[in-house]
DNA sequence: AGACATTTAAATGTATGACAATTCTTTTCA
DNA sequence: TGAAAAGAATTGTCATACATTTAAATGTCT
């Protein structure tokens, strides 16, 4: 493992570093262990709390796990599609409240991905994955739907038919696109009328998908993304009219 | 900010949870300070060490940034989108690589993403998009130029066209799957041949994308994505009949 | 009064040492 | 032989101290 560290930096950040090279790197393979703290500590020349502040930062990223016990120790750790789920969903909500992301512009995102599963999804869909949509939107036509229950079943919806690609690539990215946009979609509210529309294209999507035909699937998306921005644009305008009449 | 932890994990990893749920409702806005480490430590009645952990476990994931001197201490960080791509590009490099995931799937899944792109980059480039992405070209024209140079400036000119979308959410989730691909890329030989073949793509490519034809930029992000893949069985092809004659 | 130097205070950064908890290995004893 | 007990290695946590940085308060001189 490099010993070479970047100055200007706290120190538990250069020693992270220097330990992250040399995973992605490959210098450090996966379950290899790490030294123990007190050997990090005498081979960077730190104390043994700064070495741990380190291991944490790297922690916090998933590129090690710990083990107490006499054989336990740092190990590299494997990073799975499924683990890395969470931070990219995580990463991805934060990345629009905190820049202020116009909601056109996320919906434009997600749904120019989400067509790009379309022919994918459309070859590979399983029985399974029609099944939890139409299930996803039964549950949509339930009377007593909450406006955020019906937003958090339509994202299922919609990582259904992206999972229906088969390509955990795929699914990794656009769980971060799809996901992430759920604050801005629990802005919304949808009208008996509203639901009613976005049912009907869901269903017309799902059986566009039953047939494989992935252009059935990509109009119904797009005819999704218009009535999605529309809904949009009318929470816009409606709070427009509120703070300033 | 919440103080009710959950149980069986590290301190620091529930500190930090606590801390990290309150950014994420949005209970710590942007440049909120967070109390200094010693309150904190009174707070959750730990030890400043182990608040400090946490901290940096926060760190690591750029959700809080630290201050020294008298007005100093944690404050609430912007995740901005450039900084977020750095990260992005990591995780999803090691999940290729940690998972061995095959060539072909992570191809599929980057050309899929690329292709949503097409439509909007070709309503949208500008003329710098088109200058920079005719000088990655001209750069792989170079005789001298080494196979890892080739791909990087492949890497640049697809970031490119990407960036050519005007949507720096689509830039963000494109980024991971793009230059994540690049050490997989690098395993390839390009021949003489092959690079030919790819700049002509290239060219085509950006000829449709400057009439803002946006069919004709998809289909050589097919014919690419077709030869991308035939280059790799290639690679493959030769392993196998190197370690299993 | 104003400008400049000094002190002070608050905060993070780092070090040291100790002890607790955990887990595998080794030894001991019935 | 087998099970229990001791031992050793390692991470988890704590308490305390000191170093460093930064801004504000204070003082001093012109």
């Amino acid at each position: 493992m490099k010993t070479k560290l970047k100055p200007d930096a706290d120190l538990s950040a250069q020693i992270a570093k220097a330990i992250r090279d040399a995973i992605v790197s490959g210098e450090l393979i996966v379950d290899a262990r790490l030294p123990s703290e007190a050997e990090l500590s005498e081979t960077f020349g730190v104390s043994r709390p700064t070495v741990r502040e380190a291991l944490k930062r790297l922690a916090a990223q998933s590129l090690i796990r710990t083990q107490r016990g006499a054989t336990g120790g740092a190990f590299v750790n494997r990073l799975r599609f499924d683990e890395a789920y969470g931070d990219q969903i995580t990463t991805s909500t934060l990345l629009l409240s905190m820049n202020d992301v116009d909601f056109e512009t996320a919906c434009e995102a997600r749904f120019a991905l989400e067509r790009a599963c379309a022919p994918l999804s459309a070859k590979r869909r399983t029985a399974d994955h029609l099944a939890a949509m139409r299930a996803e939107i039964h549950r949509q036509q339930q009377p007593g739907l909450s406006d955020e229950g019906f937003c958090a079943s339509d994202v299922a919806f919609h990582r259904t038919l992206v999972d229906g690609a088969e390509n955990p690539v795929l699914s990794y990215h656009l769980a971060g696109a799809v996901e992430g946009m759920q604050p801005l979609m629990n802005m919304i509210t949808f009208s008996a009328r509203d639901r009613a529309r976005i049912i009907a294209l869901h269903v017309a999507l799902t059986d566009a998908l039953e047939a494989q035909n992935p252009v059935g699937v990509e109009a119904q998306l797009d005819a999704l993304c218009q009535e999605t921005l529309r809904l949009g644009r009318d929470v816009r305008a409606a709070r427009t009219r509120n703070t300033a009449p």
